[in-house]
DNA sequence: CCGAAATTGTACCGAACGGTACAATGAGTC
DNA sequence: GACTCATTGTACCGTTCGGTACAATTTCGG
């Protein structure tokens, strides 16, 4: 398990926000002072880099976030499909809770994807990779493990943006629902 | 068929690559400027609205494309498959020549999106409920038809994102590949 | 209680932003 | 050639940007 300390982790937690609602760019330091309560002085101190270390600290805590939640019940659990089931609901509860946005899909997309493009591949790779393992585990060929993986990451990052145009995070719901029973996953009850 | 000046025609697909390249808030009146090698006087004298006009028209733009490209055959084409073929091929080409990106996509995720709210949901809407529709027409019940519908132009999404994560535009043809079986094609020759 | 270190507010910087004003051109028409 | 009117270059506006400097304050171990 990662440590952090708690009132760090809270502090990137709301940049954070603030960069998942705005963008990279969007994402001025009036706004993010503005959510922290913190003024120049404060951030300037805790990211002596500015902008770009706060972004790079937040993209690291995401992915740590996603390291323990997400990726490592994939490669621990010893029933893989119980890895896969754990991995969609902790997907689930992670972009419903008010954080409707894959942060790191949009920094993907952003004029700022070259400043972040390898902790962006990073953390799609991975995800990819783990999941794909898990497939393999539970009995799938590896060429088609990949495919599968492949086509649930891209569903999850395809639906998040459907959800956000249409403003219905049911769109979601329903991805996670076809990519359970595309996994091999029972229906939920 | 649409009928527009040749020359904003081109106009509009320059700056299109402008705000797919930086996004809203970084397409710049310099980049753009540079890119259509107009000054400001002639970008103020096209598009008086400003930067949100130039980017309204760009969606309208675009929008018109798939009007035309993808959403028509979807509705027209006497054998839905075949209709459904067309939309792969013509997303296929669409974004392998050059532009990686879905710029609506793209938007839909940045500072910008309340801005244009409104088409955003329109294009996918319109994309989504087309394809339902030649899928009703090709047998599937109503609701199947809906999800295998949300889910091809997710999967599409999602893919361009993977893709430009990864700089691997392999991503979104497998992905098509995927949709086609998905959607009841036969594999392609 | 003291001194060192961590933390903070504030004033300021140059640069870039989107937008405006306007005079100078360009091209076409009578 | 003169009268339009569309088009363009340029200088300029106020605002905001990310970032810096630094003095004041707080915190806390000794």
């Amino acid at each position: 398990m990662r440590r952090i300390a708690p009132d760090r982790d809270q502090l990137l937690g709301t940049v954070a926000e603030v960069f998942r609602e705005h963008g990279y760019e969007g994402a001025s330091l009036a706004l993010i002072g503005g959510a922290t309560g913190l003024g120049k002085g404060s951030l300037y101190h805790f990211f002596p880099g500015g902008k770009e270390e706060m972004a790079r600290a937040v993209i690291t805590h995401i992915d740590g976030w996603f390291a323990d939640n997400v990726f490592a019940p994939l490669r621990d659990s010893g029933d893989p499909l119980a890895g896969i089931e754990q991995m969609l609901e902790a997907t689930d509860s992670y972009f419903r809770s008010g954080r409707r946005v894959c942060l790191i899909g949009a920094f993907a997309l952003d004029d700022s994807r070259d400043l972040f493009a390898g902790q962006i591949r990073d953390y799609f790779g991975r995800w990819v990779t783990h999941l794909a393992g898990a497939l393999v585990r539970s009995g799938r060929r590896p060429d088609e493990a990949s495919e599968l993986a492949e086509e649930a990451v891209a569903a999850i990052q395809g639906a998040l943006t459907l959800a956000r145009a249409a403003s219905d995070l049911d769109v979601l719901s329903r991805a996670l629902r076809r990519s359970r029973m595309r996994l091999g996953l029972p229906a939920k009850i």
